[in-house]
DNA sequence: GCTTCGAACTTTACTGTTGAAGTCTTCGGA
DNA sequence: TCCGAAGACTTCAACAGTAAAGTTCGAAGC
């Protein structure tokens, strides 16, 4: 049997618990504020694991899709430089390399000099990627759905309206010396 | 210059135009669906970079961080086996085996037999492993009320209220053959 | 009291990522 | 025109993680 990773934390305490430990332990702690950032996490693990399990019936990593989903972005033709996509995905250029090389051995995208400026290489998603994308993206839309299953048509909507904040916060602050998130406008 | 990781996405589209890019190719997406969605995974990606930068100060990595917080939540006097890390953690023995090792090098924490039980092993939080997390508690509990600033009180409840409903969705969930996330109750 | 089984790590080989150095091309002066 | 600097990858070495095999101890049968 391989020594799986195990789906994160299966007796792990709760999220009440967790915060009741910390707040133990560190008494100006704001459990309202602890809630949501401990859920935030806990739920993007859990969400990450999951996809990772549903991308691999397609024969993709997490990591394969996420390329895919940025070239998809990108809209038509679908291409983008090494760098670019390295960028967007918070990676440095030399993973972007190896991701690119591996990526281009299974078919999903095709790399190319740039013919006008042979410095830059064109990274170009291949049908093959285009419908793995596909798939995933259908898959990903059922588990979000079922994920989403106990929100009303109005709550989806708040909630996605007050992440929406929280994100414009965290990416519009200058990156400040002390790290505090700057007031805007 | 060192080639950063860069923050990720710099000029990355906004949320709004990604999902209007994704409708494009795939038309049946419920755009409150992917927006809800999509917001949970920027933010959480943004979000760990920054903490990864603010317990850089204290020279740990935001690894490093995880092991402690682990510690912590299970409560004095702060004693978990490896494999009890690992399953907590989602990662495989293997790798909390040298977690273990460099954060014992770093006077984190201690690694020691039971000598009760000669093939279990008990790693202890350090006064120094202590001293640390709760430095990084004060950083990050900072940063999570400015990142909250935009949310008025009852709104900080109600949003945790929403995400603790999403994540009961998938922690309870059984592992279902299709993937697909099962009625509770 | 052996022996076998299983549990809890550790070790080894390989994969993916980072940081730093190297290569190749383009561009802007001297 | 030629040179130097900058930009855009790629290469290389070190490190972190996974999978699978190995080690060691404890427990359960016979």
């Amino acid at each position: 049997m391989p020594d799986t990773p195990e789906t994160p934390g299966p007796d792990e305490p709760s999220l009440d618990e967790q915060i009741a430990a910390y707040q133990r332990e560190f008494q100006d702690l704001d459990p309202q504020v602890e809630k949501v950032v401990s859920a935030l996490g806990r739920l993007n693990r859990r969400m990450n694991v999951a996809y990772g399990r549903q991308v691999a019936d397609l024969d993709i990593s997490n990591t394969e899709w996420e390329v895919l989903k940025t070239l998809v972005v990108s809209g038509a033709p679908y291409r983008l430089g090494p760098g670019e996509l390295a960028k967007r995905l918070g990676l440095t250029p030399a993973a972007m390399t190896h991701r690119i090389d591996r990526m281009a051995g299974e078919g999903l995208v095709t790399r190319d000099r740039d013919e006008n400026n042979r410095v830059r290489v064109i990274v170009e998603l291949t049908d093959e990627g285009r419908t793995k994308w596909l798939e995933a993206m259908r898959m990903a839309s059922t588990f979000e759905e079922d994920l989403l299953q106990d929100l009303a048509p109005e709550e989806r909507v708040l909630l996605g309206e007050m992440l929406t904040r929280l994100l414009r916060r965290v990416e519009d602050a200058q990156p400040d010396a002390g790290g505090r998130l700057t007031d805007l406008d």
